[in-house]
DNA sequence: GCCGATGTGTACGGCGCCGTACATGAACTG
DNA sequence: CAGTTCATGTACGGCGCCGTACACATCGGC
């Protein structure tokens, strides 16, 4: 029998590199087979069809950005501050797992299926901050909303369009970390 | 002469529509031409060619968020806090400018000239966030902090998809306002 | 009312893509 | 070495869209 020259995980690699650089749009079968260097031929022995494909795509999505990560932190231990960095950091300044997180935050306001496996990821995603940051404050309102300000400045700072201004980037979120982890602010830092 | 029953402000008007809602792949001219209830037949004697109409969308999407929202913001006054919240109404709790915005956030991911767009429409509003806030805060690292987490959280809160939880959203974002502006970690409230 | 100018409908060619049908060829089986 | 099987190449029909060419109609001026 022939050999599987392009199974699966290749075709879901390849829409998921498509889909970060240009939208759901660009996950076009034609040409993630000219990027494999295949034809299409083999494509629909694998997947039904295009939608399968985003399925598999959004399957695989889902699974790296939220079981994976939350087992990275917590088998990197450390206290509150440095698992929340952590989680951030895991899912925002990835080169691969960012910009399929931006695509798929655009696609969700358009399609209610994609909107719902976010509304999962991020929901999880705010139950570990509310967790760490319940540790470092006490009032729960005040957790809730130092958790939204944090998952909001993640989000928005790789949405927002700003020259550096005059300081570096860096350190205005060093600045912005502060005040809501435990800066002059909070409970203790 | 014929008359012109379809002006480059319909075409740009249904475009900044389809770019609402489903970004700029959904742009089509035959569909827009559908919308109005007309043929692309008259599209070309008013447009170069879709790029054109791109520009176009972009341009009055350009000017509707920043002269005529600061225009607005201006001429209402008030206090620092109600000028910062009336400009964040205006722009990202309108029906109108909201869906555009985010859409043409995640378009200028992938496109160089619309990222600069972006930057000038950005810059525009930090600068006011900048001002409004060093009137309530002295430190200007601190300014800077909290001009970004402002922003931030505004584009942020509506990418995020979270159920409410337990507490209504508007009450978490008051809170959350209220540790930005002049909770009690402010300089004063 | 007729004429020329101008906006729009219609028809067309082309392109890129989807999904299907069938041919091909490579690997395993005996 | 022949037969079977399975992944892939190839060819095709269809669709939606872009941009062009041209016919038509509608209006202004005379």
């Amino acid at each position: 029998m022939g050999v599987t020259r392009t199974p699966r995980e290749r075709w879901v690699e390849e829409g998921l590199r498509a889909l970060a650089a240009g939208g759901p749009d660009a996950v076009r079968i034609e040409v993630l087979a000219a990027a494999l260097g295949v034809t299409k031929g083999g494509f629909y022995g694998a997947f039904a069809n295009r939608d399968a494909l985003l399925e598999a795509v959004l399957d695989t999505w889902e699974r790296e950005s939220t079981d994976e990560v939350l087992a990275q932190v917590e088998r990197a231990g450390g206290d509150a501050r440095s698992r929340i960095w952590r989680a951030g950091t895991l899912t925002f300044s990835s080169d691969r797992l960012l910009p399929i997180d931006l695509a798929v935050r655009d696609w969700a306001r358009r399609d209610e299926a994609v909107a719902a496996r976010l509304r999962r990821v991020d929901g999880r995603r705010m139950a570990l901050l509310r967790e760490l940051i319940g540790s470092l404050c006490s009032d729960p309102d005040e957790v809730e909303a130092r958790s939204l300000l944090a998952f909001c400045l993640a989000i928005g700072e790789h949405f927002l369009a700003v020259d550096a201004g005059d300081r570096p980037r860096a350190q205005v979120l060093a600045r912005a970390g502060d005040l809501l982890f435990g800066g002059p602010a909070g409970p203790g830092s």
